[in-house]
DNA sequence: AAGCATGTTCCATAATATGGAACCGCATTC
DNA sequence: GAATGCGGTTCCATATTATGGAACATGCTT
């Protein structure tokens, strides 16, 4: 009937509005009880009700205490046998790529990993002349723009004393980069030129996790060159599609509407 | 038709069968070819295919570059926004439940937060006498079973110099600790005999996660007046059961006969 | 070119899901 | 303590929907 998308989508009647119902109680994140369900499906009262017993039996979802429904065991399993992190990379693509598009530089995302941050995923740009594939590689944070986001939020912990001076334009004082990590959270992006490497430019944004807090920083890095002038303007743009992120990775908190 | 359960599961035939597919693909977590479901689940093959296209479709799976199918965008939103610990808990209940019915005492599951542990789940004695509830009470490891085991396998780093000497039986040094680990490693399980506390015992045992590292600790702990005489037998048990747990969290490869 | 393995599409058939209505149990309310 | 409303389940005649065998595509390999 409502068949909003332009498939035609035969023989799977029953299959689909059962996946209407798990994507409904998986995206809402928060225990749905029938009738929140029969009404943001409008699906007739007795096939809502079959169709739950049945994703109920085979573990697709599961009813709490008070009878409302949530994710079930399969998805569990799979949430504890994968990295929430390779999981990120995931979700995260589309919205790379499309800072890619925008900036069409290459872009990164970290994540902190214990006293460290490590770029677990990039685009490249398609450009000649780009950064390096440096997943994995980790860079010293104080000099790297998705470094800077997340000590600004301390979601890394700000080191003590004196600081790596790899260019003459390294902050390697931690007052000063104290400073440097307030004039990034009042515009809301880290920047770092000619930092790490002369010549070498890079932009961040903070993305925040279900609950919330940060959990990663999405950035670009290019030639100081092609950047500069335009650094704001990126940095806007990071911080649009880093929000964006955030949302796709936010509960959706039910809109108080609630019996 | 093959239907193993019980149950009557009238008016959802199709549903049952999707939902089989989705089981039968997350919990290989290896990417399954069409034939490989095909076969795995007994289904027509024009069936199959038409459940496989919805199901991907609606998000539920995904196909990867070469065709073969991997749980879908709604299993790594589900897994962004959850704790993999608060899953682990769910998955161990049933486990713990299984402990507590065979040793009678009070069951915890511990897991490393930081240079730390952290009980995570606690399934309480029927006696009146027990442990009472420490979740997220941070016990010194080198006292608790539980925490000897994560010491064992290295995912909580041992500490040095002096130990904490909280009764007349703690192993306060570090060598002795070293020791007592050892032979903690040689039977599988461990064991705190009036070292936390006078009267305390705890045994505990290795929880392996789906890459095979040691990942959590499930022990039990109650009046060592009650455990005394059966720490061998409550460690086997706990052996066994942390290793069944350890199979469910296993990430179930591919029987080798793969095409 | 033929053979084979993997997948998809077709379509007549009937088995299956459908949904309106009746029903159940349980709080609230009068 | 009857009555009303709410949240949810069960029934069952109906026809819509899923089914599956066979034919058809689409690469590979021989």
């Amino acid at each position: 009937m409502s068949n909003t998308g332009k498939e035609p989508a035969t023989g799977t009647q029953a299959l689909d509005r059962a996946a209407t119902l798990i994507r409904t109680v998986v995206q809402a994140d928060e225990p749905l009880s029938f009738v929140d369900l029969f009404e943001e499906c409008g699906l007739p009262k007795s096939t809502t009700s079959r169709l739950l017993t049945a994703l109920e039996r085979t573990e697709l979802l599961e009813r709490n205490g008070d009878g409302s429904y949530v994710a079930g065991p399969l998805f569990w399993l799979y949430a504890t046998r994968h990295d929430p992190w390779e999981e990120l990379v995931r979700l995260a693509r589309p919205t790379m790529e499309k800072v890619g598009k925008d900036t069409l530089e290459t872009v990164n995302l970290a994540v902190p990993r214990g006293d460290r941050v490590v770029q677990v995923a990039q685009v490249d740009t398609p450009y000649m002349l780009g950064t390096r594939d440096w997943t994995e590689v980790e860079v010293p944070a104080h000099c790297s723009a998705l470094g800077k986001i997340l000590y600004t939020h301390a979601v890394l912990e700000l080191p003590t004393g004196r600081l790596d001076q790899l260019t003459e334009h390294t902050v390697a004082d931690v007052d000063d980069l104290r400073r440097d990590l307030d004039r990034g959270r009042r515009r809301g992006y880290a920047t770092t030129v000619d930092e790490l490497e002369i010549g070498l430019t890079g932009v961040a944004a903070a993305v925040r996790g279900a609950d919330g807090t940060v959990i990663a920083s999405l950035g670009i890095s290019g030639p100081s060159q092609r950047l500069q002038g335009r650094l704001d303007l990126v940095g806007h743009t990071l911080i649009d599609r880093a929000d964006q992120l955030s949302v796709l990775l936010r509960r959706r908190t039910r809109k108080e509407g609630a019996a």
